[in-house]
This record gives C-alpha cells, structure tokens and sequence, in this order.
DNA sequence: TTTACAATATATCAAATTGATATATTAGAC
DNA sequence: GTCTAATATATCAATTTGATATATTGTAAA
C-alpha cells in the first residue's frame, strides 16, 4: 500500500536532474510542469522528510550560505530505481477537472448568455497560456542537444496540440449557442 | 474560508434536474460527468450533510422503499441561487493532473523504449475512451429536444476535440522518439 | 422455493493535498 | 542605509481520495 503519495515520485524526478531545496522544487512544478501538474508547499515539505526518512533522498546544508537554514536535496540509488519503477508500472491516472466544463455541464441552469461568457474566459485563459507554450517551445528546439530536452519538448507539444483544440471547440460552441 | 468545497456545486447542479440519492450523484457522476470532474462517496455524504445543515438542499425518505434507509435529496431556493451564482462567478480553476506527461517529462531517466510503451498505454486508453465519447455523441444529437442536451453535447464534443488532439499528438511523439 | 450473487445504499477513516498563513533571511534597488 | 521583493522552511484546517465496512434488495439459477 503506502505508495499513494504521488508528490513524491515528482520530487524524485526533479532531483534525478539536480540538487534542490524544497523552494526550487516548487518554482520548477510552477513552471513548465505547471500544464500537467501541481504541487504546494503543504505537501512538498513532509515528503521531503518522509523519503529522507526512507532513503530515497539524502540532504545536506548549502555551504554558499550563512546563517539561512537553506537545505539541499539529493536523490540516492534508492530514490533512483524508485523512480525508474514507476516509469516502468504500466498503470497511470490522468486526473482532469475542468470546472470550466462543469459550469457548462449546468448551463441550463442560468442560460446560453451565462454560458457563451463563460467559454469566453476559457477562450482567453487559453489563448495567454498557449503564447507561452509556443515561447517554451522555440527555447527548447534552440538546444536539442541536452538529450532531456526531447523530453521536455513533447510535453510543450502536447500542450500545444491540446490548446489548439480547445480554442476550435470555443468558436464551435459559441457558435451552437448562439443559434 | 469555506466555499472551498468544489463537490457542492457539482450535487448542487446534478440535483437541480432531480431528486437523487447520495448513491445516485456517485453513479452520475462516474458516468459522462467522469470525463471532466471526479467525486467519491467519501466527499460526497459529508457534503450532502453540510449542505442539509446550511439549508441549500433538503432531504426526506424515499417512499418506494421498505426498510432501507434510502435518502433522497432535494435542492432548495437557496441552492439553486448557490448554484447560479457560482455559475455566474468569473474565477474558475480548472486542474489537471497527467501521470503520463509526468512520466514523459522524467523520460529520460529510462529512455525512448519505456516512454514509448507509455505512450502507446495512454493511446489506446484515449481511443477507449473516444469510443465511448462518440456513442454518448450520437445518443445526444437524437434528442436534442431536450433544454439541457445541448450543454451536454457541448461537453461530449469537448471530449471529442481533445482525445483527437492526444491521438494526434501520440503519432507525432512517438515518430520523435524513435529517431 | 431458496439460495447465492450483484447491485444498491450509507457511512467512516487514514493518508494525501490544497491554499493560506507565519516567520525569518537575503539580495538588490534607490 | 533603508526598504522591498524574493528566498526559504514550516504548519494547519479543510477538502478529497481510495479503501473498507455493513446491510439491504432484486434477480437469476438450482
């Protein structure tokens, strides 16, 4: 059992790369991770000390500090089969909410003027996050060398592919609506 | 402080169109509504009794049944205003939560073989699931007479629009890595 | 007819997670 | 030299999950 706590194995994979504390772990989730995953602090700081507890992680002080009790993380052997264990486990779950869908879903309830304005926020949520995937994108094919960068690239394109399509389902819907 | 609480307003809408039991919202809920949002019973009875203490629903036995302690709820005036102001409310979050892009960005910690069996277990679950969309599609647009079905179908062609784009995008990942 | 199984129905719990808040340090701007 | 934003760790109540427990009801087979 146990192995529910699914921040983990983002920790891991983050310190598979380098060393971190705990506040950088959190800037990389809000960062490009950000499209398909979330993290706070309230769970990123007990899962540090559990795993260092178990032996997947290891920490050290940052020796460029001074009296900040700044701590450095980094993943052992352990942490890395762990790691390497879950890419191998063939079962995964994508869990989506859409609360943009559900207030669609129970439109009926206010009407299609509600409901047209609704998608229209999606629309331009959409729209800002997909300029900035598109700038992630020309960044990372700059410097296809770092072989994690393929990687990193296919999650970009994903977002991409997905984006386009809800803002074809935006214009196809308002249209429905406003019929 | 409160209203932080999201499976409200999803038995807040579903009992808007009817009177159901908590056990009725859980099968609702896993069946179309599942390709946007999720709730399990253990969400869903504790907020069924808040939401009967705040006055937003009310509840009486079903009258059908012998000794069975069948519960059946009802929305009040208060829910539906609830309910109609969160639809109006511009803020909403939408969550997503991707295992398999999670394993696609770590990748490289195994390599191109492993992610792209990964790939290719996220690709026929996605072709599952465009199936079932499709049908849930067709059954719409033969009863569109129906107030509600148009928002329904909206949903439905949502779903659609994006497992195409995922489909898409497996083809173009999978022919990356494997040069 | 009865027996057995699947579906219905409510309830609860530990563990994970969120989102907020508290506290303190440090780097850089002015 | 002072002030502010960013860095850094930590904790907490509330929410949610996923699992489990318990009991009833409908129905198919024997």
């Amino acid at each position: 059992m146990s192995k529910d706590r699914k921040i983990d194995v983002v920790i891991l994979g983050l310190l598979s790369h380098e060393d971190l504390t705990g506040y950088d772990i959190k800037k990389r989730i809000d960062g490009a991770v950000s499209f398909f995953w979330k993290g706070s602090f309230g769970s990123i700081y007990p899962a540090l000390r559990a795993m260092e507890g178990s032996g997947l992680i290891s920490s050290r002080k940052a020796d460029d500090t001074g009296n900040r009790g700044k701590i450095l993380y980094h993943i052992t052997d352990k942490g890395i089969s762990e790691l390497k264990s879950w890419l191998d486990e063939e079962q995964v779950s994508n869990d989506l909410k859409y609360e943009t869908l559900l207030k669609l879903y129970f439109g009926g309830v206010e009407g299609p003027e509600i409901t047209i304005r609704n998608i229209e926020i999606f629309e331009s949520n959409v729209r800002g996050d997909l300029d900035l995937l598109k700038i992630y994108k020309e960044n990372l094919e700059k410097q296809l060398d770092n072989g994690d960068h393929v990687y990193y690239l296919l999650t970009v394109m994903f977002g991409i592919e997905t984006y386009e399509a809800y803002l074809k389902w935006c214009v196809k819907a308002k249209k429905m609506l406003k019929k």
